[in-house]
DNA sequence: GCCCGAATACTCGATGCAGAGTATTCGGTG
DNA sequence: CACCGAATACTCTGCATCGAGTATTCGGGC
């Protein structure tokens, strides 16, 4: 019950594809990948597929005729129905008109992030920035590469994610810049919360109240959580996982 | 082969409770709640439960005890193993580090942008521009209750998709902009292909080939695909869809 | 003491999707 | 003319996910 028969987006770009001119599956997969849309829109080709019999059982499109090229096996051309061309423009308005809370992965590392150390944060920041650096470099490329062979409308979505790649690595140098110069409100704590090896209950949301109990108490004791809570750990874990991610 | 045996981001919230202490799953789904993580962190009960059932298979956390209050039923305590420990340090680490390419609804639709008449983008964006708004407040209120009684640490993702938010306001107005004061590139071409009845091959990558061709070509004339491309359509469309939209 | 709604604590089946795998054919090279 | 790698054109299976549904219990009002 998703509101929409087929939900995939990639359903929406067939049927923008259909109603430009009549195409076979595989055809449509190589269009987007000309027109750099695999950037925007998830393209596989299971899914594909599986989209495409689903928009043919909703009567959004439908099987027009086959053909065959030489000595390769038959393959189906599908046309848009007016239906699919309804659906095609209600879907994209609301696209377009009603913004949808997405999950990013970053969003939930940053949720969790007192589970780290501030040190550590640092150091997986900094290799963050780079690669962010990489991205909106090759973003940039593309950019550079449309701009003069074809109008703004076609490269639009490219602008976007480059204006939101600069956003989130300005916003991490940010970030690191507070850490790094212990301007980052509550840094001492965070910092003590792993280094001490019994750490008040840092993340515990009954905070507010003045912390004068808490050494042992009994939220904490009931075991098994706690053991290799030394000191040394943090360092092996560092310098472990250091070594990993840049080998990466 | 996704890399991590658990993927969910749920898995990593959950390892992160219990590295706090051990708890039973509904306590984890009510402690996220409370702290506000479930904007963050995509948590429903049906991916919570198989989540710790994965969990548990994999040897990252263990059932401890089950208690019951009342006449309740019994639950299930579970705590994490140091092979939990290791996997959330592990993998917290590789999404600070590591940004991964994820696609939006928004992005999709601006690749399809030219599906649509410019006068209708400019409508639907506006709507959009009116719901960034609202998001951008309430955003800003959790930011504000938060800041007195909780250090940065523990809001710092509000803080993320806040800026976000911002970036993405302003670019959409700015593109609104550019589209109403006729700045924007290739305006003409945009509109001229969905007034005209016969509109020419906007989208077609052999646009840089002098357009001599294409009058009625064979590409389009296969039937179907074509019916109700009137006149009078694109104002029945933009009517109904602005109806539509504005009662949501 | 009874009723009602909210909270508790899950279960389960349908659906969608990813992506690895397969089989064929074309084009270029030695 | 034989071969090899790249491109073509799918198929199939397993797994994650979703959210509706269920059954119970507590608390508060009358």
């Amino acid at each position: 019950m998703t509101r929409r028969k087929v939900s995939n987006p990639l359903a929406l770009a067939v049927l923008s594809l259909l109603l430009e001119r009549p195409m076979h599956p595989y055809e449509m997969s190589r269009t987007l990948r000309e027109r750099n849309k695999e950037g925007s829109i998830k393209l596989n080709y299971g899914s594909l597929y599986s989209v495409v019999d689903k928009l043919v059982a909703h009567g959004l499109i439908e099987p027009q005729k086959t053909v065959r090229d030489g000595r390769r096996p038959e393959r189906t051309v599908y046309g848009a129905t007016s239906a699919g061309r309804a659906e095609f423009e209600d879907w994209l308005a609301e696209l377009l008109a009603i913004p949808v809370k997405e999950f990013s992965q970053f969003e939930a590392g940053l949720s969790l992030l007192p589970g780290l150390p501030p040190e550590e944060v640092v150091d997986l920041l900094d290799q963050r920035c780079v690669q962010l650096e990489h991205s909106l470099a090759s973003s940039e490329a593309i950019l550079k590469a449309s701009a003069p062979s074809l109008p703004r409308l076609f490269w639009i979505e490219w602008d976007y994610v480059r204006t939101h790649l600069e956003t989130d690595l300005h916003w991490t140098r940010k970030l690191v810049g507070e850490i790094r110069d212990g301007s980052f409100d509550g840094l001492a704590d965070w910092r003590a919360f792993h280094t001490d090896d019994t750490p008040p209950d840092l993340a515990d949301p009954a905070r507010d109240v003045p912390a004068d109990d808490t050494r042992g108490s009994d939220t904490r004791g009931v075991g098994g959580a706690d053991k290799d809570t030394t000191a040394d750990v943090p360092q092996r874990k560092a310098s472990g996982r250091k070594g990993r991610l840049k080998s990466v």
